[in-house]
DNA sequence: GCGTTTCTTATACAT
DNA sequence: ATGTATCCAGAAACGC
């Protein structure tokens, strides 16, 4: 049932299909699942500065299991997101091209997933330690959150946008960013839909590529007691530990469902929570090794989760199921009953985000019904609608209003590259930022957690942008 | 409750 | 400056 006349995409993705299949032959590859990882390695090196060499893992564990289930398209975007990274890579490189992908489970060492020159990463891994070396006593977090208090006042005017802190950290679409959580050092990371990671070390204006993941990353945690340690979370059903220390990325989780969200308290390093499947929220705790809890929580996927800073037992959840909750971990209780929530949110279409004020006493909705909703008060029952459009399609990630270091500001990227900056107290957009730098949407953002006035958002485009407090 | 279809849309690269 | 290939997200509407 050949078509009688093929497109170009298809002419395309037959001669990348042909190419591995010669490049397999070549390789006298056999069947057996252990030498399967080693077909991906290859495919990941056909287009590496690195040079060839082999795994040293032994025998990875390699599973195959169906993308359909895990919201990857069937066309074996698994495998070609690895070619997607590179401008001139062959794309639809993948040797199966239907409902499999090979996955090598267990850790991947920094040095294999490193999309650089062999070992030019050595000076950012060593200097990931040596800024986690550096001992955090709680008094100086303490510290931190005191000061931020007494200095969160920010001049909206003074935010500008410095070319020089502008770069390209990953290709293609950001789905989630971060910024080293130190002082000392002003780093940037993001990941992108082709499951790579980025670290953009902002004053030395270096850039390091990893590529630990499948599909689009949805969450990166740094641990704030140790900055060499990084937690990823990704549609491909896994979460990772990046460990500077050990130079891999070790397995912590796998699922079979896709992981939408990753989130912590901060005062509960032994667990992560996490996004799982369609409304599910799993707990798991570092200390036993394995998921403690794993609660129904919705009808539908939830996009965030957010822990209250002021009170780590309170978290809010917001859903594609058009609801945002808060719940109390305390009496989510097990079972198949319905949990209970302490507060339902209603919107009229799916919620992108739900994230707490710095100070626990506020929460930001952003639903795809055009509204961000703001909810105070004791019992956050105290609640405002400010229209913003939130309407962003097919190529641009979803708009999240994020809070700014205090109660007062709001930030959301716009479709005209600009970011709208929504006074809580005004209820209403009350500036966009905007700059003759920008040349995309940027979409995802996040506030620097200590620097007040510290701003980057990311665009489909792969670029960072930082806006700075002079 | 599920699968299918439709619709929205920007970016980067080549010319 | 303009054209074009990407593409396969995500949601909603519809049909069963």
């Amino acid at each position: 049932m050949a078509p009688p006349k093929l497109t170009d995409y298809e002419r395309k993705r037959l001669e990348n299909i042909r190419r591995n299949n010669e490049m397999m032959a070549a390789l006298n590859v056999q069947s057996k699942a252990s030498q399967l990882s080693n077909i991906t390695k290859v495919v990941t090196k056909s287009y590496n500065v690195k040079s060839e060499k082999k795994p040293k893992t032994e025998t990875p564990i390699v599973i195959r299991r169906s993308l359909r289930t895990r919201g990857i398209p069937p066309d074996s975007k698994g495998l070609d997101l690895y070619a997607n990274s590179d401008s001139n890579a062959v794309t639809h490189n993948s040797p199966n091209k239907n409902d499999d992908f090979v996955q090598t489970l267990g850790p991947i060492p920094m040095k294999d997933a490193y999309k650089g020159v062999d070992d030019s990463d050595r000076s950012f891994i060593e200097s990931l330690v040596r800024i986690s070396d550096k001992e955090f006593s709680e008094e100086e977090l303490n510290g931190h959150a005191k000061k931020m208090k007494i200095e969160c006042s920010l001049e909206l005017e003074s935010l500008s946008l410095d070319p020089e802190n502008i770069a390209r950290v990953v290709p293609g679409r950001i789905t989630q960013m971060g910024f080293c959580p130190s002082n000392d050092v002003k780093m940037v990371v993001a990941g992108n839909k082709f499951g790579d990671i980025g670290f953009w070390n902002v004053g030395q204006n270096e850039i390091f590529l990893y590529h630990p993941h499948q599909a689009p990353i949805s969450g990166i945690l740094f641990q704030p007691h140790c900055l060499s340690k990084i937690y990823t979370s990704c549609y491909d059903g896994l979460v990772r530990l990046m460990d500077a220390e050990k130079e891999i990325f070790d397995m912590v989780y796998n699922s079979d469902a896709c992981i939408y969200a990753l989130s912590q308290p901060k005062n509960e390093a032994n667990c992560l929570y996490f996004a799982e499947g369609s409304g599910g929220l799993t707990v798991w705790d570092n200390r036993i090794g394995k998921s403690s809890s794993h609660w129904d929580l919705h009808e539908s996927r939830i996009n965030t989760i957010d822990f209250n800073p002021e009170s780590p037992h309170i978290v809010a959840t917001s859903s594609s199921d058009a609801t945002a909750c808060t719940w109390d971990l305390r009496f989510i209780g097990g079972g198949a009953t319905k949990h209970t929530t302490l507060r339902t949110f209603t919107h009229k279409r799916s919620v992108q985000s739900a994230y707490f004020s710095p100070s626990g006493c506020s929460l930001a909705t952003t639903s795809l019904d055009n509204t961000i909703g703001i909810y105070s008060g004791v019992n956050l029952e105290d609640q405002t609608s400010v229209y913003h459009d939130n309407h962003t399609g097919r190529w641009i990630s979803t708009f999240r209003a994020i809070w700014g270091w205090d109660n007062s500001y709001l930030f959301i990227g716009n479709m005209k590259r600009g970011v709208d900056v929504v006074s809580t107290v005004q209820r209403a957009t009350v500036k966009t930022l905007q700059s003759p730098h920008i040349s995309a949407i940027p979409c995802r953002f996040y506030a620097h957690p200590y620097e007040v006035g510290m701003l980057a958002g990311a665009t489909s485009g792969g670029q960072v942008y930082i806006w700075t407090s002079s």
